[in-house]
DNA sequence: TGGTAAGTATACCGGTCAGTTTAGTTCGAC
DNA sequence: GTCGAACTAAACTGACCGGTATACTTACCA
């Protein structure tokens, strides 16, 4: 989440050019060589911006957390003030326009932990960070709401909402998000 | 699923190294030549037996996928004739053991495709067919308990199922695959 | 006016990638 | 007794990996 101070345009244009190509292709599969060329910038500006792939990897999953949660924030606390109850249900709604918008390759943390299983690398706190901002959210708006429970209610909405993600870029579930949605509605009131 | 006639001792040995170093690193991470070295085994013996590594990638997701299903069916469907609500149920339980006993690095097939962008690769069918197959049989599950609905059913509970692998693999939530049996008996016995 | 930061262009480093080649060994079956 | 299948050993290919080195240009700023 720490922002980097000021990026140079060609290391705007890195980090631009990289979102799509680390989500789209994975992350071992998109070497410096194609990073470069892809943003129009030579490997000695890239390293000399950035120092290794390692750094650009971590600034990548940063920045991608910071604009999800920008964009469920926005969906979740948008004026008009939405009861509790439906606040919780528009996280799904995010999720809904997220997935449509961005891709259909999935979470891309999920993917990127499945990528990088050295404990240390350098991008795993950004990684373990995201996931962890999804529970703590639900939680808070689960809380909010007033139902029993609220630590478990939201444990299981949150695996319907990373379930969905899942059924959705296998493609294997039509309208996976709604669905989820529909059932975290069920077990919400349950516990109202 | 189509399994292979008869696999040399090498072949074997090939393919019961490859199922540890491709699960615990992810199949980019691993070369042919630590496969060969793993395993004991000459490359040009590798060569000779598969042709390929993405043949390799292939035949250990079918493997993994063979023998995940041996697990759930053994658990599901294990002497003593459980009711259909409870068999539905034993699906969360199978994935607990598996999860437990097996490995922490979430689902093979959702890391696989995270991997493996192209929707051309070899390994492919395999990735897809695991997860219907899991759908199928929640289905067919949740058909015998009765229950108003059962494809839109099946499908929470798919989403519940592969959300609690992935909270696993992220160790965010405690006791998630438990949790995930709780909302789904609940979604299960208000469908009855 | 002179220094510095940001950039280009290009060649290079050692290592690893998937995959091939050549040569030789072991061993059981017909 | 010979043929073939399964294997070892080791060198090799060309491409690509992340990362570095050298030399030069541009532009702003004190």
């Amino acid at each position: 989440m720490t922002e980097q101070p000021v990026m140079t345009p060609a290391a705007e244009r890195v980090l631009e050019v990289v979102e799509k190509l680390f989500y789209d292709n994975g992350i071992h599969a998109v070497g410096v060589d194609m990073i470069a060329a892809e943003a129009g910038v030579t490997k000695k500006t890239l390293y000399d911006r950035f120092g290794s792939k390692d750094a650009i990897v971590r600034l990548y999953l940063e920045r991608r957390d910071a604009r999800w949660r920008e964009h469920v924030t926005a969906v979740v606390e948008q004026p008009g003030r939405f009861s509790p109850r439906r606040r919780v249900l528009l996280m799904f709604d995010a999720l809904e326009s997220w997935m449509a918008a961005e891709n259909p390759r999935g979470c891309a943390f999920v993917n990127a932990l499945a990528e990088l299983p050295d404990p240390d690398h350098p991008a795993r706190p950004a990684i373990a960070s995201e996931k962890q901002w999804v529970l703590d959210y639900l939680r808070q708006l689960v809380r909010e709401t007033g139902a029993r429970n609220p630590r478990k209610v939201a444990a299981s909405l949150f695996m319907l909402f990373e379930g969905a993600a899942v059924a959705a870029s296998f493609d294997v579930v039509a309208g996976a998000v709604a669905g989820a949605r529909d059932a975290a509605r069920q077990l919400l009131d349950a516990a109202l």
